[in-house]
DNA sequence: TTGTAAGCGTTATCAT
DNA sequence: ATGATAACGCTTACAA
């Protein structure tokens, strides 16, 4: 910069006032610094701005695994948004530990944020980001409700997307309809849970609790809950999935027992519509989602006051076919 | 960090090197420092200690679309391997416009990172990179070798790969065998071409022209296509697929015209396992790449010299009945 | 071992 | 409109 001063001959100052595209320059100075800098490449120092200024013009982006598709297209959405107002997107991995998440969550905040988006580990006790949050990061959850932190919320209506695969299904004529649940993610399954049993009382129907079984997304486990399932007296013609990594197990599992129920799965994945038959699935919408929370946290970015936001966003239940088997 | 040293009664100096975790500091004040430290909630402002000491602890990562799976899984496993070594990563999306894909790299580069790794679109002129490279960042390319600039690559042996496809389809019992080429992707797609070409030589088969047919991922240009290659004299019995992409959307239009050729596809995907019959493909693994890349950016921040390297891995057959399916 | 002070590249304040 | 100068919070000679 002061080579750029000498050079188009002028003050610090005034390199400063171009760089930063202030007013009061001089059309002539104006010309001069640009051509300087043109001519000796020069480009600001990023760490001796931030550290003036205080503002690193990026935000911060923790989910649980980047690689998941879901999150990925939430990663995708939140970096478009911030492409769009010049923000560099820091993200990271938090895991399955909490303990782990903690130290990626501490290790992004040493960066002095103007803002953060987290998807956290449901396990896991944020308290500690609240002299972050004192101190003036805006910090935004997806997904699930932070532990121990008053904070911003974007989800998705769990209750209602299960109750609404249940309705559809109790339409094809299901009477006996399973619920396999994804053991990761409490908050998320339970409310999807939740609706499941509400979705069956809206239609008249008991909630069997040995129709409720927890799996996580191995195929073995899955096999082996289904055969479980099937060895009941009144064995279920219908699943319902909470989650896709597990609507995709179990899928792997009926090709193996060559078993054709009935299945509605939360969540879209992609060839959905090419499975035998088609899945039928509630799909949230990441780019809503990722729009959401950009959204949001631009605007607490910017100064927007008032209590912390809960923003529920609606499900939408694609209709494929694997619903409207009838039962037997 | 003043406050720090008042409080546990030494200079600014001992406290640094107590967070700098530097030698040469008596237990009892490094004891009273990080007591002082714990009290106070202090962390190091990591933009004047970039500022002071030039590295940012940072790296970049630049794909096309991180929402794309195998990016994803792609900036994962770098994103894991930054983390064991305390490296924070910035990611962005280059989008498909070399324009903005240039003006995305830019604005990385304005952070003065300890590194980059690039998927470039394929098009783009990266020599802008030289003065970058020049000045000391250490840039890694993946999967394409940039155009206008010598540096590091780590790409798959796309040649072999497609050669393989073509042999196995070729074991199958099969003579005619067509190519469908992703329009984008100049690079990848031709080097896959360039093998399905020497895979038919290898067996001693014909290399039509009208066998190899450029598609974009868009289902009705499938359609339009398959059509095309079926109406020839000879037509094909088996499908050759040069990325993911394209091979979804063949299989989505393959199903509106219930056609059920042999296909193999360059690219894993998942549910693979799950299509009707189940889709053998040329698997590239992106944890290898992406191990491989952050791997070699590490070595190079870390003063590895020597010339440009290109790191060519290998593919892998993954057999699942797609491709064995008879002729006729 | 410890502290003092200079300086990293900016921006903000205040004269001019 | 412009420029000198003092921070921003840290590291690192150098001196003690």
């Amino acid at each position: 910069m002061k080579d750029v001063a000498a050079r188009a001959g002028v003050g610090l100052s005034t390199v400063s006032r171009v760089v930063s595209e202030k007013s009061g320059v001089s059309r002539a100075k104006r010309r001069a610094v640009e051509r300087a800098i043109a001519e000796l490449g020069y480009s600001r120092n990023e760490f001796a701005h931030t550290l003036r200024t205080g503002s690193a013009r990026t935000i911060g982006v923790v989910v649980t695994r980047i690689s998941d598709p879901f999150y990925a297209q939430l990663v995708s959405t939140i970096e478009e948004r911030a492409q769009e107002r010049d923000l560099l997107v820091l993200v990271a991995s938090a895991g399955d530990d909490p303990v782990e998440g903690e130290r990626v969550l501490r290790r992004m905040l040493t960066r002095r944020l103007d803002g953060l988006i987290v998807v956290a580990h449901e396990e896991a006790d944020v308290s500690f980001l609240a002299a972050e949050k004192e101190a003036g990061t805006r910090i935004v959850f997806v997904d699930r409700p932070p532990r121990g932190l008053h904070a911003d919320l974007i989800a998705v209506d769990n209750e209602r997307g299960a109750a609404d695969a249940v309705a559809h299904l109790v339409q094809a004529g299901h009477r006996v309809i399973a619920c396999l649940a994804h053991t990761s993610g409490r908050f998320t399954s339970e409310r999807r849970q939740a609706g499941f049993r509400q979705g069956l009382r809206d239609a008249g129907l008991p909630a069997r609790p040995e129709l409720i079984v927890a799996v996580d997304d191995d195929v073995d486990a899955c096999v082996e809950a289904l055969r479980e399932l099937w060895s009941l007296d009144d064995p279920p013609t219908a699943l319902f999935t909470t989650n896709s990594r597990t609507t995709k197990a179990v899928l792997k599992a009926l090709r193996l027992l060559d078993a054709h129920p009935a299945l509605v799965g939360f969540d879209d994945f992609d060839l959905a519509e090419l499975m035998n038959p088609p899945v039928t699935t509630i799909a949230q919408d990441p780019w809503a989602i990722g729009d959401a929370a950009a959204g949001l946290l631009f605007d607490r970015i910017a100064g927007l006051a008032g209590p912390e936001r809960r923003i529920t966003l609606g499900t939408r239940l694609i209709v494929r076919g694997s619903g409207e088997l009838p039962p037997g």
